[in-house]
DNA sequence: ATTAAGCTTTCCTGTCAGGGGAAGGTAAAG
DNA sequence: CTTTACCTTCCCCTGACAGGAAAGCTTAAT
């Protein structure tokens, strides 16, 4: 299967899947002469396996630790786990994080009356230093 | 005042303040002997200012549209306040995209038993190409 | 047989917002 | 006078690709 149809089926880019070949995460067979890339069916598994993981915001780097954990018929489902239950307390920071700055925000836009007045609470509040905590 | 004085009062740091200055969002007068950034109080009124609007997950081009009507004395509210309601709306599809993902994800750790058994639905799941929607 | 379209390849540059560190000049303190 | 702490520019690095150029390959139509 050439590169355009393992990535349509995989609901990645030409590009995505190139990179993933460069960066060692799925490496096909390349034909000798020709160059061109060809995804066996076990290559199309893990490409669809890693557009789902990116897609539940893993980094390439716990995909790669993922995807090792998806070839090994060996495996606990213990770390795969630990590993989910840690993406989720990062995804639940994040959220935090996002609810405080929007709250913030959404009561800045509420006390500014948003007319052609140069008088600006929004922008009153920007210019004293005491801004949301340091986002990671 | 030095840059290293300046960006402790902003709250950044100096690699930031001076990369604020390559891109022209705040340029102080530069000693043309020694080559030291001389940062007077206006000047740090705006890194103040950009340190809080960074702060408010603005981004950089977003800045430099606030830092000038924060510099305007005769703006209106209007812009600002659009910028403004613009962001939340933003902060608002990454909360329920983010909601998603960690509902979905806190169902899969919920059906995995987490031992050492081979047997994981995360897995499983994760290698049926049907994830959550593309994330921008 | 030739040509054109539509693939593929590698390679280079750009993104965003800076971080890390080297080489070299300067300022303040002992 | 020396040490230490700061400043400068310069260049490469990050994550996860996207865009595009130049060249090679395949396939279908002419």
């Amino acid at each position: 299967m050439n590169i355009s149809t393992a990535a349509a089926k995989a609901g990645l880019t030409v590009k995505t899947v190139r990179y993933y070949d460069m960066i060692g995460l799925v490496s096909p067979y390349q034909n000798p002469h020709t160059g061109y890339r060809d995804y066996a069916d076990t290559d199309l598994a893990k490409l669809q396996f890693l557009g789902t993981a990116r897609r539940f915001n893993f980094s390439i780097d716990e995909c790669r630790e993922l995807l090792s954990l998806y070839e090994d018929q060996n495996r606990s489902s213990e770390m795969v786990k630990a590993l989910t239950v840690q993406k989720i307390a990062e995804i639940d920071d994040k959220l935090a994080e996002l609810t405080a700055l929007r709250d913030q925000l959404a009561h800045l836009a509420g006390a500014c009356h948003g007319d052609d007045r140069p008088d600006c609470p929004i922008l009153d509040a920007f210019s004293t230093c005491d801004g949301p905590s340091p986002s990671s």
